[in-house]
DNA sequence: CAATACGGTTTATGTTATACACAGTCAGGT
DNA sequence: ACCTGACTGTGTATAACATAAACCGTATTG
């Protein structure tokens, strides 16, 4: 038999607790935990259910008997990886506060590049996920938003974030090369074809520069929410 | 032997025309549209070479004579189901410009959803990739941003529609029950933990209503640049 | 015409997730 | 204090997958 817990279930903690058998040598957690680990170090792709069972010093299969599968193990990465979302420590109004919260998710998604892939998919959303969601909602309460545009909101600010890693960790990969040297390259070849890039390039776009794209998004779309809410009836 | 071209080279259309042996039955075009037409209609999990070659009723080792590996396949399809950007009929400014070319790119992605799962992983760029970038860059000239800046924003632009399709695909899937019936749901059972949440739900912000996040987020992003812009010097 | 490069196939290998059945082990009622 | 049965971890097996290597016929080129 297998676990028939649903990932929702794993989750959000709802394992019937049974007390017949031997006590489990594992856990759920420390299993979830040391799939990150391995994440962290080698990538996604690199975690295996072989792997994971490794480090214990178990068998592959035994995973099984707490986790259902590979997709359920990594829905538990994510939420392990986010971790509870950190309190937000400036009270002067949602601005600061969203800025600094983006700044923090930013961070998690750094230490865990995988999370941008492993966000792809359908997946259920875990407790800690959830409190991210809560921590920069919150800010925007009585700014004449809806509830629902509360959310759009905020989803943006997630989305940037998860752009930018992806960004980072390097949208061309020929080879090793980095984007900067490949794109340059490449718009050269075909400077006709695409001016306004070339043009763009000249003038420093995709040079190692002093460009904070991060820094750059996350103002723009605060600007943007701000101007939203004032054309905003109070 | 195999394919030695590489994913640049097969993207940018520089293979090396022998015209020696038999003459190939296939093309990289072709191969890359069937792949295409499987993931429109099954996912990019199923996109597998067996399944790509069986279209053609050819074995799944003979696509390596085209193609290097499953990862250059996939830079192939991106670019494929991208296709050419589509030129931007408003010249009345740089906002109903991006506004346009924003729902382009949010209508292929919804023909492709699997896009944003294979965009995540790092890749070479392709021609018509580049043509999308090339036509929301141009807009965007003497507006008094930088090279830099004026990529950042479109990249912002991008980051948007991704996220937006990836909520569309369903954030949470729960035994395909939808986002925000799950959603509510697991919100009911721990309001006390979500105040924030909660009261956004309560005013409906998970409803089906008219809420658009999509077009919501655009004008925030347009907003924001616009803001952005203005207290640039000109 | 002969050499050779090339297209497609056959066969094989290593990796993966996962199904299934078995063996040891521990809790709980008796 | 025992059984007894549920539950845990393991061994083995299977199927799907990507891809490597060797092979064979063919068409072009010298």
């Amino acid at each position: 038999m297998k676990t028939e817990a649903s990932a929702m279930d794993l989750l959000w903690g709802r394992s019937a607790r049974r007390s017949r058998g031997p006590r489990p040598l594992l856990s759920v957690a420390q299993i979830a935990e040391a799939a990150v680990e391995i994440a962290d170090a080698e990538g996604l792709a690199t975690v295996t259910m072989q792997r994971v069972a490794d480090r214990f010093g178990f068998t592959a299969m035994s995973l099984y008997r707490y986790v259902p599968g590979r997709a359920e193990l990594i829905a538990l990465m994510i939420d392990t990886a986010l971790g509870v979302a950190p309190s937000i420590d400036t009270p002067q109004g949602w601005r600061p506060a969203l800025r600094q919260w983006t700044r923090h998710l930013y961070d998690v998604f750094r230490r865990h590049p995988w999370v941008t892939q492993a966000t792809t998919q359908a997946r259920p959303i875990g407790p800690n996920e959830l409190s991210w969601l809560e921590r920069a909602v919150a800010p925007l309460a009585g700014t004449g938003l809806t509830g629902a545009e509360r959310v759009d909101a905020v989803v943006l600010l997630t989305g940037h974030v998860r752009n930018q890693i992806q960004a980072e960790m390097g949208i061309a990969a020929d080879g090793g090369v980095h984007l900067a040297v490949a794109l340059t390259e490449t718009l050269r070849e075909h400077a006709a074809d695409y001016p306004a890039l070339t043009e763009a390039a000249d003038s420093g776009a995709f040079g190692p520069g002093d460009n904070d794209g991060f820094e750059f998004g996350l103002e723009c779309i605060l600007n943007g929410i701000a101007a939203t809410i004032a054309m905003r009836p109070r």
